[in-house]
DNA sequence: AAGCAGAGCAACCGCGACCCG
DNA sequence: ACGGGTCGCGGTTGCTCTGCT
């Protein structure tokens, strides 16, 4: 039963159902009719409440804005950690990991993982479902996310984070980036080439880069950051993290956009 | 100050699953 | 068993805002 935008008369026009942006008014109207009537039957809600909008439409309007439990806005860090894990896990299962997170919507998460998470692998030109780039999630981005919720909490991580998130994998390439993950790899880079050369190295398979290159833009992304002193002041770095993880993900970036030349 | 590009997000669309007569 | 109606999910689109030149 699709909807269809024939031109027509004023008075078809008021009759038409309408699409696009909801306005307060089709909110109020939408929110009060549910709070009385209950979810229901979206077809019938669309109907009976006066709005001239379809069931789904009613229904998205109301899962995404208008109910009452819905949380809007800056995503935690512990929220980013726990969409990373649970995306591992089931892929793009939206409204599945939309349950773990109480207040958060499908859309909402979708949205975030396609514009933070998504968007930065294909700048980089590296696909969100290899090997590399689930890695570098559960190796450095995730680890990040735990420093960072540790920092805010005072040393103790009260995140309710899947155990697996992170597991010791002894002799793979990648632990010594992971071992690194509550001091060292996050200080090093900006006072020593050869730690950056290093680090550097450890994502890269052990292929020589320009270490100088790393470790300049590495310095000039700190600088501009400033995300030492974040990491040294939890109140700050909290908000710097919640904000946008990928503004603090400079390193990843070097990592990553020296991988392409390979 | 104006134009442009990119980011973020709300909303729509198509399809499959489910329910009920 | 079947068909129509409805719901829910994931993908996509397009509008708005913001920052840069």
């Amino acid at each position: 039963m699709d909807f269809d935008a024939r031109a027509g008369s004023n008075s078809d026009v008021e009759m038409e159902l309408r699409k696009g942006p909801w306005t307060v008014e089709e909110d109020l109207l939408l929110a009060n009719y549910v709070s009385v009537h209950g979810e229901g039957r979206w077809d019938s809600v669309a109907k009976c409440s006066g709005l001239r909008r379809t069931g789904k439409s009613c229904r998205l309007r109301w899962l995404n804005y208008l109910r009452p439990d819905v949380r809007r806005g800056n995503i935690t860090p512990e929220e980013q950690l726990l969409i990373l894990e649970l995306h591992s896990r089931w892929g793009n299962r939206w409204s599945k990991i939309a349950q773990l997170l109480p207040g958060r919507t499908d859309n909402e998460i979708k949205n975030y993982w396609r514009t933070r998470v998504q968007k930065h692998a294909k700048q980089l030109r590296c696909d969100v479902n290899s090997k590399r780039f689930k890695d570098m999630v559960k190796y450095m981005w995730m680890p990040r996310l735990v420093e960072r919720i540790q920092a805010a909490s005072g040393g103790r991580c009260e995140a309710s984070v899947p155990q697996t998130a992170w597991p010791a994998e002894e002799g793979t390439r990648l632990v010594p980036v992971a071992d690194t993950t509550s001091k060292s790899n996050t200080v090093n880079l900006s006072s020593e080439s050869s730690d950056a050369a290093s680090a550097s190295n450890y994502f890269t398979g052990g292929v020589e880069v320009d270490a100088a290159w790393f470790r300049d833009t590495a310095a000039a992304e700190l600088s501009e950051e400033g995300w030492i002193e974040s990491l040294r002041s939890p109140g700050i770095c909290d908000n710097f993290w919640s904000q946008d993880l990928e503004q603090s993900g400079w390193e990843e970036c070097c990592l990553w956009n020296m991988e392409q030349g390979l």
